[in-house]
RNA sequence: GGUGGGAUUCCGGAGCGGUCAAACGGGGCAGACUGUAAAUCUGUUGGCUCAGCCUUCCUAGGUUCGAAUCCUAGUCCCACCA
């Protein structure tokens, strides 16, 4: 069995642990937990680094509980967050609790004989806690010093935005959370992104002090592209792992367009590709970088994983169909077929006819708005059917449709809507 | 509780009675160049029935021919003091 630590260093997945003592414990198959707040419907790729670490963990024979949490979710980490967000509703956080899962689910393995993965949701244990108990039970373990010295309490006093009370008291929760599955399921690793490094350490300080116990803290670094952006943004929308959020074909062109400076990188955080394949693909690139092999390799691997064999097919089809130049020779079945997963709309022919081009691609969402559209034409990244239409008065006339029924709009290089004609 | 400071368009941040849909920077979008790169250069960045009009500068009122700018009340934030 591999020593998960020298793993995941070998793959930048590595940034620091709360003590040395870590690599001799998972020698042998010990239990690990991460946890993951529900601010979302779904989770993001930038949240498969946790997955993919605790994979690593179970791939080495340790036992991983994945938290879901149901309970922190409704205060809000402060951690790496420069100002206060607001709260979500209860609903919110259920109705989001019920999207990670689901994600969650997708990527542990439940039936590994040694070691089955589990979720669990931290609400079922806090929910029982009152408000009085919870303070003498566990807040009276907590200095003020070493909460205040917090990495993540320390930045927000200093911003102008300040912290209120209750994001305060998220380390609290999270280390208390960490002493209930030290408990109950002998968990004794919790592993996070660089910026969990604080709330981890409250929990093994918590542990330690409560029980007189070992327990052992792990983080992967935040991972940023080299401009330093956090890494799973595209034009300021998150990339998620829920298909209905991120469709298949964004999915895959969001890794096809990583640069050369980080793909490498990132095809050792995000796939279990062996590393000398790796740098077997490091080197072809330094021979052709427009071939684009790396980030090929990692925009499949990563769509496979996520979202199957489907998915990935049905990625590839649209990519191949859009940046294949003309779309000469296709009829509507196959668009409708390649792009049934690109953003589409669907209009009544009356609706469409004679309407101007610049009112249809607000009304499907390409732009955001009639202004918007209008500025694409005339800066020239306005096409139908992959032909630039320059006037912003042009109306849709009957031969824009292929077959009679399907047109493509696209916006630049690389933002496509498919319009159908209903009915 | 006291004192002082602050809330501006995606973000930061100018503006301090008209010439403000609001300087400047960042980010975003688009174009050129490319490899669906990087770097660079250019344009653009509230909405609409677009040479015009409409809704914006924390909220609600008020003063003015006219307010992001002045007054009143309220909300939130920051700092120091208690």
């Amino acid at each position: 069995m591999d020593n998960v630590i020298d793993v995941l260093k070998s793959r930048g997945l590595f940034e620091d642990m709360t003590s040395q003592e870590l690599y001799r414990h998972v020698a042998s198959p010990t239990v690990v937990y991460a946890g993951f707040d529900p601010t979302s419907s779904s989770l993001q790729v930038g949240n498969f680094v946790t997955i993919m670490g605790l994979a690593h963990f179970q791939r080495c024979g340790h036992k991983v509980v994945a938290l879901a949490g149901g309970a922190t979710g409704m205060i809000g980490d402060p951690s790496g967050k420069e100002s206060e967000r607001k709260l979500l509703t209860p609903d919110e956080v259920a109705r989001n609790l019920e999207g990670v899962r689901e994600n969650l689910s997708r990527f542990l393995d439940f039936n590994d004989s040694r070691a089955p993965a589990c979720i669990v949701n931290n609400n079922d244990w806090m929910s029982r806690f009152g408000y009085i108990e919870f303070l003498r039970d566990i807040g009276k373990h907590f200095r003020m010093g070493t909460m205040l010295g917090k990495e993540s309490v320390r930045a927000r006093m200093e911003s102008d935005s300040g912290m209120s009370y209750c994001e305060f008291s998220y380390q609290l929760i999270q280390a208390y959370d960490f002493l209930h599955l030290w408990d109950q399921q002998g968990c004794r690793v919790q592993i996070g992104g660089s910026d969990q490094w604080g709330n981890i350490t409250a929990g093994v300080e918590l542990i330690r002090r409560l029980r007189g116990g070992e327990a052992y803290g792990m983080t992967f670094p935040i991972i940023c592209d080299s401009n330093g952006q956090k890494f799973g943004k595209s034009a300021g929308n998150a990339i998620y792992l829920d298909h209905r959020r991120t469709s298949y074909y964004d999915f895959y062109q969001f890794f096809m367009r990583i640069e050369d400076v980080d793909v490498i990188r990132f095809l050792k955080i995000f796939t279990f590709l062996p590393l000398e394949e790796i740098a077997e693909l490091e080197q072809e690139m330094s021979q052709a970088p427009e071939k684009r092999l790396p980030q090929r390799k990692l925009a499949e691997e990563m769509t496979r994983t996520v979202h199957g064999a489907d998915g990935l097919t049905a990625a590839m089809r649209a990519s191949e169909v859009l940046f294949g130049g003309s779309m000469e020779g296709l009829g509507s079945g196959d668009l409708l077929k390649v792009f049934s997963n690109v953003p589409s709309a669907e209009m009544p022919t009356e609706r469409i006819l004679e309407a101007s081009v610049v009112d249809i691609a607000a009304a499907c969402g390409l732009c955001k708005s009639k202004s918007d559209a209008r500025r694409l034409v005339t800066d020239g990244g306005f096409y139908v059917n992959n032909i630039r239409v320059t006037d912003v008065a042009a109306k849709v006339r009957g031969d824009m449709l292929v077959d009679g029924c399907v047109m493509v709009l696209r916006a630049g290089k690389k933002n496509f809507c498919l319009v159908k004609v209903s009915g």
